[in-house]
DNA sequence: GATTGGATCAGTGGATACAAAAAGCCAGAG
DNA sequence: CTCTGGCTTTTTGTATCCACTGATCCAATC
């Protein structure tokens, strides 16, 4: 089974998970634009279902932040202000901040190993220019909310991380490699490894709170 | 208008916005016991409509996390396990606590006056020994979050309080008022009155975590 | 040429209808 | 007396239908 922070492997056993994951799978990968109109009819025959469940699963991509719905206008998606990127940045770094800190007790040296070659392999998806980087990256970061032994937690943290992803999608491609990522991710282990959760929960912290100013450009501006 | 953290005052625009109010007011006054079965049918016919709107505030009082809903096997009351509270406020104190720093440069003189009134309200409240105290007490956090100047985050806040909020209230019944919760608050708006926002950061983390093992003795023991 | 008013139409919200799944029930076997 | 298997009932999941809202477009007016 995978680290990976995303739900994308899963399958559903309803039409309504169905349509769930299918859009959220269309958001993240930023198919679709922010302030476009989803239509429900369309969802809905493009997976082979009625309106309906795509009604109902708008209802969740809502509430994950995906999507805006207005009552009689329908469904949006959701774009993310500069400020409100920021908003979620801090969040994340408080959020992530908890999950490295109350993992600590789970760590020895068989995790820090395994953290060791989920950056490596970090490293090489970023080499290879893919966007896989962006995958790899989510599972990095869910390894360490898996160990936090927090669900609701993780499931948080998994929310928001979807929420930023389209942004995190454009940034890469844009600026190829993320420069700062290599050595962050590896202070974050090093802090894991020396037994400081203090310390691991500053770090991680620092690392989030970092990568938002890089990420801004591409929000919308402010109003 | 009121500045509590609660959602209790709207009044919907649609039919689904009336279930999602309606079954939230009654899960957060703990009208319905954990585990138990929520039937369409019944507070469709109950609020005056089909069980449509019904099952589609159903996924967003899921996403909340004050329902879960099984493929099949309908929707059924939340509880918390011990465990689960204490997530919760875990997740509490980092969120409130970045929610506190982040008002301190909001904080003026007025504010610490309506601060402090607040405060005075909550303590008013708790001596009348009715359980508008949980309303009060939320009104007090709310202004923080509020003050903060972060929608989301206010959000979230205010989601993690309905969870929490049935269990709130059992525990008011049961302990007549907490007895520290005065002089913590307290120490918050002394912290706020200091300028120092570390400070009160940790204050709050402080005055969050040290609340949930009162609180534990009313969820459902961790299996 | 810009503005407003209304006709038209696409799309939304909600109710009803129907199919499929789970839960309850009862009788018979062990 | 308990367990099992199949029938009945209840409830869920999905599709279809209808009324109404809001958007669009065009023309008449200023």
């Amino acid at each position: 089974m995978s680290s990976s922070i995303a739900s994308f492997g899963k399958h559903a056993s309803t039409a309504e998970e169905e349509a769930y994951l299918h859009i959220q799978r269309a958001l993240r990968l930023g198919r679709y634009k922010p302030g476009e109109r989803l239509i429900p009819e369309d969802i809905a025959s493009e997976i082979g279902m009625s309106r309906m469940p795509v009604r109902e699963a708008f209802r969740r991509l809502a509430s994950d932040g995906l999507v805006v719905l207005r009552p009689n206008r329908g469904c949006i998606v959701a774009g993310l202000t500069v400020d409100e990127l920021y908003e979620i940045f801090e969040m994340r770094s408080v959020l992530e901040g908890l999950a490295v800190r109350l993992a600590m007790p789970r760590i020895d040296e068989d995790e820090l190993e395994e953290l060791d070659r989920l950056l490596e392999r970090m490293e090489r998806a970023g080499k290879s220019g893919s966007s896989d980087w962006v995958v790899r990256h989510q599972e990095f970061h869910g390894r360490i909310c898996a160990l936090s032994q927090r669900p609701k937690l993780t499931h948080q943290i998994a929310t928001l991380h979807a929420v930023i992803e389209p942004y995190m999608r454009i940034w890469f491609d844009y600026v190829e490699k993320p420069l700062s990522a290599r050595e962050e991710h590896a202070a974050v282990i090093a802090a894991l490894r020396s037994g400081d959760a203090h310390k691991a929960e500053q770090v991680m912290q620092y690392h989030i709170l970092g990568t938002a100013p890089l990420l801004a450009e591409f929000a919308t501006p402010s109003r």
